[in-house]
DNA sequence: CTGGTACATTGACGGCTGTCGATCAGTAGT
DNA sequence: ACTACTGATCGACAGCCGTCAATGTACCAG
């Protein structure tokens, strides 16, 4: 996917195909309950590792992958690899661009 | 739905499972290209009758009527029947309420 | 090297979703 | 009433998505 998700906003005019495309992916991303709940755990504590999401999202260890993976591969988390853990938290600036393409203040 | 979408932030603290579901399905309204463009081409037009958005959309009469639908019941736009015709509008404060939920200032 | 731990991948299943053709319901004009 | 037009609904189909058990991979301690 792109990186940009800059530009077009959308109340402003109507988006393209492309534009619109590019939108879809990251609130797709974003519109599930459990990804929703992920991430605002993530966003409270600053940094979370897999093995800690596995008990408060009541989901097993191979859904809580899916859904770390999702959430990076839409630019909205961040994944380090510490020894045996991978510590995640917010990709800065993702969740601004999104509120900014849904036509908020820049 | 609940007409609230008003309290919590996802940047804010963990989302409880209640908040998460009703977050996730006005993103889910508007994860989908179709109706991405859909909406933002009555956001640049103000005010779009059903009629007018088959053909830049490119979709079939019964596709775009469920799409209208979807929106509508996420409560981000509003329709009017005058004669034949619904026009369809921006529900006023519905996207603001979403972009504070994403963590946008108040 | 062996065992254990953290995470990823695979395969399978049920359910949901976008799409269209066909049909139905409501409105307006003749 | 009849016709024409806008929009909703239904039925069906293909494709995608969330979920988990099983298995695979990478890392560390001993």
């Amino acid at each position: 996917m792109s990186d940009s998700l800059c530009c077009p906003s959308v109340v402003d005019a109507a988006l393209t195909p492309e534009e619109a495309a590019e939108l879809a992916e990251v609130l797709a991303a974003l519109a599930d309950p459990v990804r929703l709940r992920l991430f605002s755990i993530v966003a409270a504590r600053g940094e979370v590792c897999s093995c800690e999401l596995e008990e408060p999202l009541g989901r097993s260890q191979p859904t809580v992958s899916h859904h770390t993976r999702v959430l990076a591969q839409a630019g909205l988390l961040a994944g380090e690899r510490r020894g045996r853990w991978i510590w995640w938290s917010i990709a800065p600036g993702r969740l601004q661009a999104l509120r900014r393409a849904l036509g908020g203040a820049p």
